[in-house]
RNA sequence: GUGCUCGUGGCUCAACGGAUAGAGCGCUGGACUCCGGAUCCAGAGACUGUGGGUUCAAAUCCCACCGAGCACGCCA
């Protein structure tokens, strides 16, 4: 199959894939006409490198290799051929076998006519249900930047994928089931006491950071010396529960403020309550994979994938994180969600071959579950590169983050890292230095625009598509073929959850413009014709702009 | 030890197997009497960790090695 006749936009919009389309076509009859179609011919067409033209072509090279010729002799054929079809303005060999061509003005000018009288051009629509889940924690101390990253990009993944047609669930899962909840809850009740006075001592991985400590002088306040120096099984469940609500209300607020939200939050307790962790142990213990040993069950993991089996039921009876967690996905496919994609971070990948063994065991269909891991953030403070421990209470809250950048500069930052990258956040740079951060050169590149439109207005020089063609400067057509691959931008990262694609394009757009306006004067009351079209195409940026800005969830300002 | 991820100018990061490896920060030198100088233009700075291999073409794919991170629990 060739890979760019895949057809992946439906609309009435001509956009730079039929731009790729059309030369990939005017190639084929070519090839047909010399009689050496093939489908397994595999050449591509796509944008060059700055100075080689709209679009160029590798089509030589395959051939070259099929006919055992001069790849710049087959290029120099193809090239004569399609001199002779309108549309192109230029048909060239360059390098060793490339074919550049280049696109006339008129067609260019039609396409950014269309952009305009179409300002959702770039969405896609659909209703495919799938579901993102993200965030999700062991609720046991304050969000790090650590979960920042994640917070962001899950958040950012979910306002692309929308815009691509999907229509997206947003789930956080709380792990308020463990064993570490109730480390928490009881390291709790020693601080409540050391606030009172009473001699206790944590217990040995117990949660050792200041806002338990924190919480203990709040909690004490509401109820005084009630629990002082006892323990039992109620009073560690209600040490538990306020510990956990309390920890919750602090991560749902940092989150919001950060302007990601869910549309559930979804408690692991809930599957052992309602029993759905029974039913699921009930169908794989039908199905004969489990088996027990050493007082524990176990699932025949190895029986899907190369991986060793792994415990489901402690031989004390309780359910590992791997057992609920089996349950929530088998609740999730219960909801008709086409696919799930699960956001998690590195430090889980050894979890997702016994999970995609749980999938099979369940008989639940390939390509539902879809775990996309990112790796941690690693903080530099003072010079020095810190590892971060909720256990230990060693990190630097997402909260402290926020309020000493700022959340457009937080969610800029974090979205435009790969998130295979093993990214260095420097704490201190960040802090001195936010104007150094990209997300102002975007914002500026809009808020420039909005300036202008004011200036226009004054100075009554009207926005016009009538003359459009006068566009046709090597500035306002890198522009134009700029605006119009913002769709497969926003595909690409739909592929390949790479969200930095969609930083690194605003930036490129953003950079586009600034040296634009430092070349052209835009509002020129002596030349309104032209004026008009220059206007005409700011107000294809700009639309580009914000609509790439609020997919980051970053604000757009008219003026800063 | 095994598996996964990563290694790109001084620093932080880009680059569907393609042309001269791009930005930003920092550094040097320039640009509004004119729509916002949070901008622009120019310059210096890189044998893409090392060594092989595949290919017309490798930062990218394969193998080995070196280095960093993570995971290898009846933690989550």
């Amino acid at each position: 199959m060739l890979c760019f006749c895949m057809l992946r936009y439906v609309g009435l919009i001509r956009r730079w894939t039929v731009f790729k389309e059309k030369l990939e076509s005017s190639i084929k009859k070519v090839l047909e006409e010399f009689e050496i179609y093939d489908d397994k011919i595999d050449f591509k067409v796509e944008i060059p490198p700055e100075g080689f033209g709209d679009l160029s072509t590798n089509v030589a090279f395959i051939l070259s290799r099929i006919l055992k010729k001069n790849p710049r002799e087959i290029a120099n054929t193809i090239c004569d051929r399609l001199s002779m079809e309108a549309d192109y303005s230029r048909v060239e060999v360059a390098g060793p076998g490339f074919i550049n061509v280049d696109f006339s003005i008129a067609y260019l000018s039609s396409v950014l006519a269309e952009m305009i009288n179409a300002p959702d051009f770039w969405k896609t629509k659909g209703d495919t249900k799938i579901q993102f889940e993200f965030a999700s924690a062991n609720p046991t101390g304050p969000f790090t930047v650590g979960h920042g990253r994640q917070a962001v990009f899950g958040d950012v993944l979910c306002r692309i994928f929308s815009s691509r047609g999907y229509r997206v669930h947003r789930e956080m899962y709380i792990n308020d089931a463990g064993r570490q909840i109730g480390l928490l809850g009881r390291s709790l009740w020693v601080r409540y006491n050391q606030y009172l006075g009473v001699e206790e001592v944590l217990p040995e991985d117990g949660y050792q950071g200041e806002y338990l400590i924190d919480i203990a002088r709040g909690l004490a306040g509401e109820i005084g010396e009630r629990f002082k120096g006892i323990w039992n099984s109620e009073i560690e469940a209600f040490f538990k529960k306020y510990a956990l609500d309390t920890m919750l209300e602090d991560i749902m607020g940092t989150l919001k403020r950060l302007r990601v939200e869910f549309d559930n939050v979804f408690f692991e307790s809930s599957l052992i309550d309602d029993g759905t962790v029974d039913s699921v142990i009930g169908m794989l213990d039908r199905k004969e994979l489990i088996y027990e040993s050493e007082g524990a069950r176990w699932l025949k993991v190895s029986s899907f994938v190369e991986d060793d089996d792994k415990v489901l039921v402690r031989s004390n009876g309780s359910n590992t994180y791997f057992m609920t967690d089996i349950a929530y996905h088998y609740n999730k496919h219960g909801r008709g969600f086409r696919k799930v994609f699960d956001i998690w971070g590195a430090d889980h990948m050894g979890h997702i071959p016994r999970m995609n063994a749980a999938m099979k065991a369940l008989e639940i269909e390939d390509g539902f579950l879809n775990v996309i891991v990112h790796q941690y953030v690693n903080l530099k403070r003072e010079g020095e590169v810190v590892k971060m421990s909720t256990r230990r209470g060693e990190f630097t809250t997402l909260d402290e983050l926020v309020e000493a950048v700022g959340v457009d500069s937080t969610r800029y930052f974090f979205a435009m890292f790969d998130p295979d990258t093993h990214m260095l956040f420097d704490i201190d740079l960040a802090r001195q230095r936010s104007n150094d951060n990209p997300v102002f050169y975007v914002q500026y590149a809009n808020a420039r625009i909005s300036n202008v439109f004011r200036t226009a207005k004054e100075k009554n020089v009207e926005t016009s598509r009538d003359s459009l063609e006068l566009l046709d400067s090597q500035e306002d057509r890198r522009i134009i073929k700029l605006l119009t691959i913002f769709p497969e931008i926003l595909d690409s990262v739909v592929t390949d959850y790479r969200t930095n694609r969609l930083t690194s394009y605003l930036e490129d757009l953003s950079r586009a413009f600034h040296g634009y306006y430092n070349k052209n004067i835009i509002v020129d009351p002596e030349n309104p014709a032209l004026s008009g079209a220059r206007l005409a195409l700011c107000d294809a940026i700009q639309n580009i702009l914000k609509n790439g800005l609020e997919l980051l969830g970053v604000e757009a300002p008219d003026s800063m």
